[in-house]
DNA sequence: CGTATCACG
DNA sequence: ACGTACGTGATACGT
């Protein structure tokens, strides 16, 4: 290692970098002072690596000056039509500085010049005294300065980790030495930067032409060398871009700057400074690096002592809890049916009272005030804390405040299972994460110091009761109660006792089929490695890349980031010619059964009951559906027929029992007539009409006589989909196979013809504009802050999702209404509501009630809302799930 | 731990 | 010109 190590670091570009590698955590990157933290945050990280790799003994850090440089004198545009630097960026640069200083590192700008033509200077100051330097940037231009003393380290998208730039590998990566990184912008300009190039010159006609010339005079100079026409007129008629451009790109490495090598000797960070600046920003992670030993945890975190009693039987009677309190108990894991209890924490008003002893909680006066409609309950997860106690025969009652769903109604991101985090994100900061006290993945355990463990249990509880008033107002605010209070809490007690229920899975009838599919898979096996001329591993896409395209030769139709793609649509194409295409989708299709729904639930049968009891994720999906967790029993194979054959394993838990369902047909369609008032589609659906068949008709202008043949209907059935999605004109001609030409016409002449949906999906992209999210018919919101984004694909997205949300979103609530009725509604009856399937739920039942759900079941769901249009239940029973008729 | 694939609405 | 359908979860592979 060189005795002398520099590391210069690009400011403004790392710490725009770093804003956007946090982008999606903005919300969770703020301090108590309501100060965004991520681009620091990140910068610091970055800090932390490089100092650790590079170890330098000179250090500076340079920023831009402003927006009048040299460049700008040359070229009046140059950076222009940048939009403006997002405010939640330029508020951290200040403090990005103080961090600087605290690190004991020096920093620097110079009027007239950029961070480049600092670095760039200093770097060559170095190379001269025999420095050996690092460059950090995120921006590639700067490996034009890498060289055998100087390496560039170009952050890649998250910021800690780099792609380290030697001459040899500029070369390998980008084609060119680094000098003449510079010839490359010149011919093909840069948008960033705004400076222009070539006309028509990409980077591959670049890097071609420098190759060939070695820099853009040589080009010039053998301007007549050069056969394509076109090319050659746009050189000739942009020869004074080209030089432009190059100058522009080049970096200054004489710039006047002041300081020294000497001044940029680094000495490591002032501690105190550090501790101090860590605790402004809230950097609890930082601040524990700092505290090797000695130091008191809570000088370094910032963290307040609590105090709390220990729970024995002795002093249970000294309990009160008066007529609300926040409770919260501890699992040892994820899945709340199965692992073992840690502890929990009860109280009020800073009292607060802890064990690891659940069973503490059956006796009085405990259990009597957890099921006490008249004690009020404050908790984090309500569904996990009734399902925890329910396993201890208490019922929970009387809760009020749930954390966790609220956060996830304020905003979907917000979604995390852990307090500590959602507590930070809304700006509390007297509670870690569990991730913090508990460690992360295997090596996650419950502590066995009781300190360690009670305090955080304390903390955790104070933060509920400190947290719940600022919740509510914000519900309030965005008009929610209603939707807290009358859905998402009682939904979160329906799902509990849905979980707890369970559905009955015949183990025996899985394995006999299990047997069966493994003799298949064997069979069409050998057929494959006798189709390949080998034996080979069908399960890895790259191994069956190289049969398929290398030793085969079959053509490829689609390319992954790694590789070949072997997806379904690939293998199909293939088919035509290639017998082995089929006989691999097979293999597939039974493989995938075989391993994700034979074994799988097999694994998760409980060995008492026979039953599967699932999670539902009810605070994660953008769009207020539900999600289904270990096992998955909303993605049950009903497709094809050898996967829709696994649901014969799906039984009633008694003898003589049915398995009852209902669905709402089309109700994403029909929210979608009701909020966009479309006159044409709501008489569609008023009169009862096919709806895929009446779009058929309208969309290719059928004669009343004339027939809606099947093709045309699944084309048809398509378009609604894709409006439904957001649509583009590429998503359906992909979806369909018909030429973007075509899907544009069906696009355009289904907008004519329903111009209430046309007016709805530009609403809805409006609003978004406007008001930053967008809503469903209960007031569930979806913030897009992507809307306004610079990045094509970031922006469609958002304005898709504008459209799509508030259809899905509004489903999601009616049938999420329809099951807080039901639970009611058949009280009396022995029917048990089993699964939720987004548009369909599931029950067993007596076979003799089943006359009495045909009714009551599709009553309660198609009356959950009143729409505009009516809603449309069918309903279907049998004797396991498969066999529903 | 990320990627590809495929199961569902 | 950009490069796409919306929302999920589980498994196997390979770094």
């Amino acid at each position: 290692m060189a005795e002398k190590r520099l590391l210069l670091i690009d400011g403004n570009s790392v710490a725009f970098k770093a804003f956007f590698a946090l982008y999606n955590s903005l919300g969770r990157f703020t301090n108590g002072e309501g100060l965004h933290t991520n681009a620091i945050y990140g910068f610091n990280t970055m800090l932390e690596t490089m100092l650790k790799n590079v170890d330098p003994t000179h250090v500076l850090v340079a920023f831009d000056a402003g927006k009048v440089t040299f460049r700008t004198k040359m070229y009046d545009d140059y950076k222009g039509g940048r939009a403006k630097t997002a405010p939640e960026l330029s508020e951290q640069f200040p403090y990005l500085k103080k961090l600087l200083a605290a690190r004991g590192i020096k920093t620097y700008e110079l009027k007239n010049y950029e961070a480049d033509d600092i670095i760039g200077t200093t770097a060559k100051r170095a190379e001269d005294a025999g420095f050996a330097t690092t460059i950090v940037t995120g921006d590639r231009d700067l490996t034009q300065l890498a060289n055998d003393q100087t390496t560039v380290a170009v952050s890649k998208k998250g910021v800690s980790e780099v792609e380290r730039y030697t001459p040899a590998y500029v070369t390998e990566k980008m084609g060119v030495t680094p000098e003449q990184i510079i010839d490359i912008k010149g011919l093909q300009g840069d948008n960033s930067d705004n400076y222009p190039g070539v006309t028509g010159v990409g980077p591959k006609r670049a890097v071609d032409l420098i190759d060939k010339y070695g820099s853009v005079e040589g080009v010039y100079e053998h301007i007549d060398d050069i056969t394509a026409k076109k090319l050659k007129e746009h050189l000739i008629a942009d020869h004074d871009n080209a030089l432009l451009s190059k100058k522009l790109a080049t970096i200054d490495r004489n710039a006047p700057v002041e300081l020294t090598l000497d001044d940029l000797v680094y000495q490591g960070p002032d501690t105190d400074a550090l501790v101090a600046f860590y605790q402004e920003m809230g950097f609890r992670t930082f601040l524990k690096k700092l505290s090797v030993d000695g130091e008191t945890p809570s000088a370094v975190t910032g963290l307040q002592p609590i105090d709390y009693t220990e729970l024995t039987a002795d002093n249970l009677d000294q309990i009160n809890l008066g007529d609300s309190c926040a409770f919260y108990l501890e699992l040892d894991g994820d899945n709340y049916h199965l692992v073992d209890f840690a502890g929990f924490v009860i109280g009020t008003d800073d009292q607060w009272w802890v064990s690891r002893d659940v069973h503490l909680l059956e006796q009085a006066p405990l259990k009597a005030a957890l099921e006490d409609t008249k004690v009020s309950k404050q908790v984090f997860d309500a569904k996990r804390t009734y399902v925890g106690l329910n396993r201890l025969g208490i019922t929970l009652r009387g809760v009020d405040g749930d954390l966790l769903l609220a956060s996830y109604l304020l905003n979907t991101y917000d979604n995390s299972n852990d307090l500590g985090r959602v507590a930070a994100e809304h700006g509390y900061d007297q509670v870690e994460t569990d991730e913090d006290v508990y460690g992360r993945g295997a090596k996650r355990t419950i502590p066995t110091d009781d300190t360690v463990f009670f305090t955080h249990l304390a903390r955790k509880a104070r933060a509920i009761e400190h947290l719940r008033t600022q919740l509510f107002n914000d519900l309030e605010e965005n008009d929610q109660v209603k939707l807290y209070r009358e859905i998402e809490l009682p939904m979160t007690f329906v799902l509990a006792r849905m979980e707890i229920a369970g559905i009955t899975v015949d183990a025996d009838e899985l394995r006999a089929m299990g047997s069966k599919f493994s003799e298949q898979l064997a069979e069409i096996e050998q057929t494959i490695y006798n189709e390949a001329g080998e034996e080979f591993n069908i399960g890895s896409p790259k191994q069956l890349g190289k049969i398929l395209f290398e030793k085969m030769g079959l053509p490829v139709i689609k390319k992954t980031k790694t590789g070949y793609s072997t997806a379904v649509g690939v293998l199909e194409k293939l088919a035509a010619e290639a017998p082995i295409a089929e006989n691999i989708l097979k293999y597939r299709k039974i493989s995938k059964i075989q391993s994700t729904y034979v074994e799988g639930l097999l694994k998760v049968i409980h060995p008492d009951d026979h039953k599967v009891h699932t999670r539902y994720l009810q605070t994660l999906t953008q769009t207020g559906r539900l999600s289904s967790v270990d096992p998955n029993l909303q993605n049950i194979p009903v497709r094809s027929a050898e996967g829709k054959a696994i649901r014969k394993a799906f039984v009633p838990r008694h003898k003589g029992w049915q398995i009852f369902s209902s669905d709402y047909s089309q109700i994403e369609l029909r929210v979608l007539a009701h909020m966009s008032h479309d006159e044409n589609m709501q008489e569609a659906f008023r009169e009862g009409q096919d709806i895929h068949a009446a779009t058929a008709r309208r969309i290719f202008k059928l004669g009343p006589d004339e027939e809606v043949t099947p093709n045309i209907r699944r084309q048809a059935k398509a378009v609604n989909f894709g409006i439904v999605y957001g649509i583009s004109d590429f998503g359906l001609s992909q979806n369909i196979g018909i030429s973007r030409q075509q899907a544009k016409r069906f696009i355009d002449t289904y907008f004519q013809e329903y111009p209430g949906v046309k007016a709805y999906t530009e609403r809805m992209v409006q609003l978004a504009h406007d008001q930053g999210y967008v809503e469903t018919i209960a007031h569930r919101r979806r913030y897009l802050p992507d809307i306004n984004s610079r990045n094509f694909n970031q922006r469609s997205f958002a304005e898709r999702t504008a459209m799509n949300t508030p259809i899905q979103g509004s489903a999601a609530d009616i049938i999420k209404i329809a099951m807080i009725r039901m639970e009611d509604a058949i009280k009396d009856l022995q029917a048990t509501m089993l699964l939720q399937v987004h548009d369909e739920l599931i029950f067993e039942a007596p076979a003799e009630e089943m006359a009495t759900l045909e009714k009551l079941v599709p009553k309660i769901m198609d009356s959950a809302v009143d729409l505009e249009i009516p809603l449309n239940v069918e309903s279907h029973y049998g004797p396991t799930w498969f066999d529903l008729k």
